[in-house]
DNA sequence: GGATAATGTAGAACAAGTTTCAGACTTGAT
DNA sequence: ATCAAGTCTGAAACTTGTTCTACATTATCC
């Protein structure tokens, strides 16, 4: 069960003409194509605005700051993520190690295009306060592949929440240390693996009466 | 025992003469003056050199970028914070608790300058490559803090010290979620407290030969 | 003490994010 | 079809991080 009934996606502000919604998927695949080639620094709002065919106003329109258009370009990445992993679930038994093999999974596709990851990540992490609605978003819907992953079958306890939060927090920060070269790709699956451990340390006893098969 | 013998402070480069010192004593100064007003944002290089009495282009000889200047200063206050902390050494018995005792009583601290913490974080995180070894010095001062708190007896077991890395990846995007006002305090301290857990988890088996005392 | 290299100063210049504005184009309602 | 409101465009302007240049000051070495 995902974390919201809601669509994550639809902010559902004023709802966008079809033109609007191609211009603004034209924008989001500019800002993917040209982070993929140079991360966050290769992100010009300019080459974005030209890429896209939108003229610059436009284009702060639709987004109204670099870190908003990365943090979208996030969403719509995650979102994409998110669905392939439903399709194949992890295999392990353990919650701990199902998480810990979704999450190296997501880091396998961030290595595929690690310039891409760049800049997602940092902007994510840069973002003010002015962006808060939208980190969260993207918060929720990593919070929703973790859940996911655990497999639970009763909603999470509030230390297991905690717990996912805790991972949320490795997941960023370790994602960081990889990207600016301080940390081995090795060194990340050793982090991930550890916080995961929390999952266990935070399961609900076994036969206390609230559990479903 | 602190990680290192070797003083974390001094890169030890060219030795500096003495005005050389006083002029970055006064960047750096001016430097966490402006952050505590405004954050980020209100570190604007310019003023930096100006509030200093120093020529812009001497400022970005002695720090060559906003974000490099952003992390001495946060190396400068961390320098504080340790001392600060050896002084009066957590009260609890257990090391989790030790530790999360200490972690939020620097949490304390920043809270008392919001702002400074905003720039000193914020350049942190979206420091790129080019300030990996001065953010590396950050991670290793706040590792010997968090080693120090524990108060091991023995050396630190390769699994404690990836506990250790799990909690400062914690700490650091904790703060950042409080920064970015999508966490509240409380929600801060409980990620801390989870993430400590971790310790215990990683504890070497308590009388398994090696152990002093 | 003077030559010389390194360091510092003032200020212009450049780059990229952001804002602004006048005019052209769409859209929706009548 | 027409009008008003909202949207898009192109281009210039503004802000702030960063770089560059020509000259002054300081430090070092003989």
């Amino acid at each position: 069960m995902t974390a919201e009934g809601k669509a994550v996606t639809t902010p559902a502000s004023p709802p966008l003409t079809e033109r609007q919604e191609a211009r603004r998927r034209r924008i989001l695949h500019a800002s993917a194509q040209l982070a993929s080639r140079g991360g966050f620094d290769a992100v010009q709002m300019r080459e974005v605005a030209e890429s896209s065919s939108v003229a610059l106003g436009t284009l702060y329109r639709y987004f109204p700051s670099k870190v908003h258009l990365l943090v979208a370009t996030m969403q719509d990445q995650l979102q994409h993520m998110h669905t392939t992993l439903r399709k194949r679930p992890p295999a392990a038994e353990e919650p701990a190690a199902r998480v810990a093999e979704t999450l190296m999974r997501a880091f396998r596709a961030l290595q595929r295009e690690p310039h891409l990851a760049d800049a997602m990540v940092r902007a994510l992490t840069f973002a003010d306060r002015s962006v808060s609605p939208e980190v969260d978003t993207v918060s929720r819907l990593t919070t929703a592949i973790i859940l996911d992953a655990m497999g639970l079958d009763a909603p999470p306890t509030a230390e297991q929440l905690s717990a996912v939060r805790v991972i949320e927090h490795t997941w960023h920060s370790a994602l960081i240390t990889w990207l600016s070269g301080r940390a081995s790709i090795a060194q990340v699956k050793i982090d991930i693996e550890t916080v995961c451990r929390l999952i266990d340390l935070t399961a609900p006893p076994e036969s206390s009466g609230s559990r479903r098969s």
